[in-house]
DNA sequence: CAGGATCATTGACCTGAGTCAAAGACGCTG
DNA sequence: CAGCGTCTTTGACTCAGGTCAATGATCCTG
């Protein structure tokens, strides 16, 4: 379970933030600089999409906040292809037989880098390149579970997968149960896991029924069984 | 498009292979020696799997033949994650919420490296860890191709979408039309793009019947109008 | 090059999730 | 804290693709 994010709002704390992720204290200040003079720092709204630039491929550095990767396929079909918190880094195409697009769904800070000169300086600091590395596999890894899932789950074993894969990522403790204050909404869990957002409601009134999760108000869910959840989820093995 | 692939069977030739991928002749020579003592060599008939050796995460570098990556799911569903060929660089993990396997279509000759190991050769050399991560990046890309494939597209989008990117990975030009030679079953293809084989069946004889492709015997399929596929196949913008 | 096993195709029917429509809950703003 | 817009939930019905079953095409082996 990871810990839930504080603000950071400011270009020095975040490019900091970036520093301690990315370049783990043991880069040259050669780089520092240049990667300092690479980085554009905004902020964007909840809701806003992070702005296209020109045309080329891009990093983005999340510093604060959460957003969603939206692909657009034609007739306006959305398909969310990643959450993403603070910390994480976004690699995003400039072009493709889909469209991309990065979406705020609370205030963030980020860092937009140009993906060629950034990895130009990260060929130079084997530290930041392993990190790049690791998190594209790390990205990877998280995109083909959802592959199993868009492509072999049911819609109660998606929602249950999405909550267990969630709740690692952004899940609190909270009187023994694990809670969950979800940043999307039901139309974005459904863009997210292939369904419409009556069928994501549906479930849940349906995990709610069976005494799984608890919910209150929009956003929170609280995990009432795991372990339930786990058997529900379609997993092969039983997640670690 | 992409010229077919050779054989190559031999362990010299195919580390010499991967030294041309991924050391690029830049690499020290101790590091060319060490990659060159932690690779293990195996040919894999059509149909195996590669060993799991131990329960470390592995890369597995694809000198010559094409396989494809099996995810398992509870029930005894399989979702092909991804097809590899000549000289591809396959990432996979030990562990998961879902068992991963990875099983030849032909006779392949391979090389399989623990990723641990493999990595902090890697540290060393900024040319070797930069192709690891470019690599890393171009396969969360088709894996986020895949997602809105399984995600938001129709049975025959999936089809005509799948058709167009083997095309560009295997495809070869014969008499003005690309002309695929599939290595993979109906099965295969089904299990890929998150349907059953009696769907790809239907599937093909629709685009067959609307003058779209030929086929010929059970893995030869001709484009006839890569244009006609396109406009079927879902995808937002036109492809490059 | 005949026999047989596997793979692919076709058809009939069924079902899980989508669609359409309406009502209800939340939470924001004045 | 009342009013209103948005988001969520629920219900009735539809349909794309799955399932089950049978036939037909490949291609491999002896």
């Amino acid at each position: 379970m990871a810990t839930q994010t504080e603000k950071c709002a400011g270009e020095a704390q975040s490019f900091e933030r970036f520093g301690a992720a990315m370049l783990s204290g043991k880069v040259s200040d050669s780089a520092y600089l240049r990667f300092q003079s690479l980085a554009a720092y905004r902020q964007i709204n909840a809701g806003e999409t992070v702005p296209n630039m020109d045309l080329a491929d891009r990093f983005v550095f999340l510093a604060s906040g959460a957003t969603k990767l939206v692909a657009e396929a034609s007739g306006g079909r959305e398909q969310v292809v990643a959450f993403h918190f603070a910390d994480d880094l976004v690699s995003i195409p400039a072009r493709g037989p889909h469209g991309y697009t990065l979406r705020a769904l609370t205030d963030c800070d980020i860092l937009v880098f140009p993906s060629l000169e950034f990895m130009q300086i990260a060929h130079t600091e084997p530290v930041t390149l392993g990190e790049v590395a690791r998190r594209a596999l790390h990205a990877l890894w998280r995109c083909r579970e959802k592959a199993v899932l868009l492509g072999r789950k049911t819609a109660q074993e998606r929602i249950a997968s999405f909550l267990i894969a969630t709740a690692r990522r952004i899940g609190s403790i909270e009187r023994g149960a694990c809670v969950l204050s979800l940043p999307m909404s039901r139309r974005d869990i459904a863009d997210s896991l292939g369904l419409t957002t009556e069928t994501v409601s549906r479930q849940f009134t349906d995990l709610r029924q069976m005494g799984l999760i608890a919910t209150s108000g929009r956003s929170e869910v609280r995990l009432l069984d795991i372990a339930g959840l786990v058997a529900r989820s379609g997993n092969f093995s039983i997640a670690a």
